[in-house]
DNA sequence: TTCGGATATTCGCTTTTCCGAATATATGAA
DNA sequence: TTCATATATTCGGAAAAGCGAATATCCGAA
C-alpha cells in the first residue's frame, strides 16, 4: 500500500486512461483504426481545425497511443496498439447495456 | 458525420471513459473488483478521507460503473460490470509494453 | 424524538484541460 | 536562400476537476 513503484504505475495508468476521456480524441482513435492518416486528412475528415487536431495528437503521442511516420513534410499517424480500440469498443458495449437498461425496454417491471 | 445520435453517444462514451482517468478511482475500481465494500472500508483500505472516497464513488455511480446496495445505514458498493476491470487490465498491459520498449532491454539496437 | 455512526454534499481554492486564434517550425522544391 | 505547404506550439481565457475542511443528511436504535 506504500509501495512507490506500484503507486507510480498507478499514476501512469490513470494518465494513459485519461487520454481516452475526450470526445475528439475518441474520434481520432477510431479514425486511425480504420486506416493511418495524415494530420491534414484527420482535420478534414473530422471537420476540425488543424491546430486542434495536432494538439490532441500530441497528447495521444505523449501517452504512446499513436505512432508517427514522417514522409517528407507530411506526418502519418497510426494507432500504436489495436488493443486500444478493443478497450474502447468494450467500454461502448458497457455503455450501451446501461442505456438499454435505463430506456425501459421491459416496460416498467410489473407484468399485467 | 453530422448524425446527432452518434455524436451524443460519442460524448457519453468519452464521459464514461474519463471516469477511468483518475488514480484514486482506479484504486477504488480494483478494490471493488476484489470484493464489494462499504464506503468506510474503502476509506480505510485506501487510506483516504471518507468524503474524498464518497465524491469519487459519486462520479463512478453517475457513470454507472458501480452499483450500490443499502444495508441499513451502510452502503456497499460493487463493480457494475466485470468488463471494466478487463478494460483496465488491458490498458495496463499496453502501458507495460510501452515501458518495456522504452527501458531499452535489447540494449541499443546495434549488435557488437 | 433524540442520538450516534455511516455516508453525502458544499464551499473555497488551486490546478488542469480545452479551445480559437495567432504564430512558429520544419521540410522539400526551386 | 527563399517560398510554399504541412504540422506543431504558444497565448489568453473559460470551463471543469480535484482536494481538504466543514457540514449536512440519512437511518436505525433507544
Amino acid at each position: 500500500m506504500i509501495n512507490p513503484e506500484i503507486e507510480e504505475l498507478n499514476l501512469l495508468h490513470a494518465h494513459v486512461c485519461s487520454a481516452l476521456g475526450d470526445p475528439k480524441r475518441l474520434q481520432i482513435l477510431y479514425a486511425l483504426s480504420e486506416e493511418p492518416r495524415r494530420v491534414s486528412a484527420l482535420a478534414k475528415d473530422l471537420d476540425t481545425p488543424q491546430p486542434t487536431i495536432s494538439r490532441h495528437l500530441a497528447i495521444l503521442r505523449q501517452r504512446s497511443l499513436v505512432n508517427t511516420d514522417r514522409d517528407g513534410v507530411a506526418v502519418t499517424y497510426s494507432l500504436a496498439d489495436p488493443r486500444i480500440i478493443q478497450v474502447l469498443d468494450t467500454m461502448r458495449m458497457v455503455l450501451r447495456d446501461v442505456l438499454d437498461r435505463q430506456s425501459g425496454w421491459m416496460n416498467n417491471g410489473s407484468a399485467k
